[in-house]
DNA sequence: TTCCAGGTAGCCG
DNA sequence: CGGCTACATGGA
């Protein structure tokens, strides 16, 4: 699969040749929690200081309010278009009726490369809190303690504030995002994270997904669901298996696994989902979310 | 009022 | 090790 980039009109940029791409399956499937839905369908949001818009018609990608520079640089790599989940998608569907109907329902999923100081915060807000909840705490953690990027359609965006930045305050002054008892949690994180400007972090995407999910329990807040959010939002291990609440009701009502039984949850998807256990659990975390109460 | 949400830290046997 | 519970917050 090769993404070309079409045409360019002053500050937009037109990709083509991307399959297996849904704006709403990508960006309000539970992996982000900063983009926001337009009335056309588009998203807004911001990723590594830029804001952007992103929709897809008619099997182009549309990205407003970027050049072809940030397109090769962040927005490629972002949005994972070199991948071809297609091939994924019939991987996992094969001899798996359940995935099959999960797939079907969020076809144009997509991992997103996220930052991965972002994602390590975004997941430790994320514990025992639900979606709308988790957004509201990082818009208030940006809008008070990150930098002004841009402005759009009337809208002020702010980047997320880096760790430098939350390693000198007191908790006094997250207070007002409402982080709950995660604000300690973050404080002391961004803390160690700091203490190296975050190459040590920066570097785990290159180590084994065994090293890396043991560097990240190292920070306070993250266990083991936490840390497979990170290696697999920010740091292409697709193997990840987040086991949230969702996910454990499936894998208890849909494959039949019992209920709690974490270890035999994790052998199934390094079993059957043949590598890509994190993209598999994304499709089916998207599917049973709107289900709602049929299982 | 009680229950729940993309769980984890601390403690106890 | 495995099992238990408190933990802030706000919406249903």
């Amino acid at each position: 699969m090769t993404v070309i980039m079409a045409k360019i009109t002053d500050n937009k940029v037109i990709a083509n040749g991307v399959a297996d791409f849904h704006p709403d399956h990508i960006f309000d499937n539970g992996q982000c929690f900063r983009w926001v839905r337009e009335a056309d369908g588009s998203y807004t949001g911001t990723a590594f200081r830029k804001v952007v818009n992103i929709n897809y018609i008619d099997g182009q990608i549309i990205l407003e309010n970027t050049s072809p520079e940030d397109f090769e640089k962040i927005w490629r790599p972002y949005l994972d278009l070199d991948r071809d989940y297609g091939v994924i998608k019939n991987l996992l569907k094969e001899d798996d009726p359940v995935m099959e109907q999960a797939i079907t329902y969020g076809s144009g999923m997509r991992i997103l490369k996220q930052d991965c100081w972002e994602t390590l915060i975004s997941f430790i807000i994320s514990q025992n809190n639900n979606i709308p909840r988790i957004k509201k705490c990082i818009e208030s953690l940006c809008r008070s303690h990150g930098e002004l990027i841009g402005e759009y359609r009337g809208k002020i965006y702010y980047s997320f504030p880096s760790p430098e930045t939350l390693a000198e305050l007191p908790l006094s002054a997250i207070d007002p995002c409402r982080l709950g008892y995660r604000a300690g949690y973050i404080l002391e994180t961004a803390k160690k994270v700091a203490e190296d400007g975050g190459i040590r972090l920066a570097l785990m995407e290159k180590e084994e997904p065994r090293e890396a999910f043991e560097y990240l329990l190292g920070f306070s807040g993250v266990g083991p669901k936490v840390a497979n959010c990170i290696m697999l939002f920010s740091m292409g291990m697709y193997g990840s298996f987040p086991l949230d609440v969702w996910i454990k009701r499936v894998m208890n009502r849909l494959y039949h696994i019992k209920k709690d039984d974490i270890n035999a949850m994790n052998a199934y998807a390094e079993q059957y989902f043949k590598g890509f256990g994190g993209i598999a659990q994304q499709y089916l975390f998207y599917y049973v979310r709107q289900l709602d109460q049929i299982i």
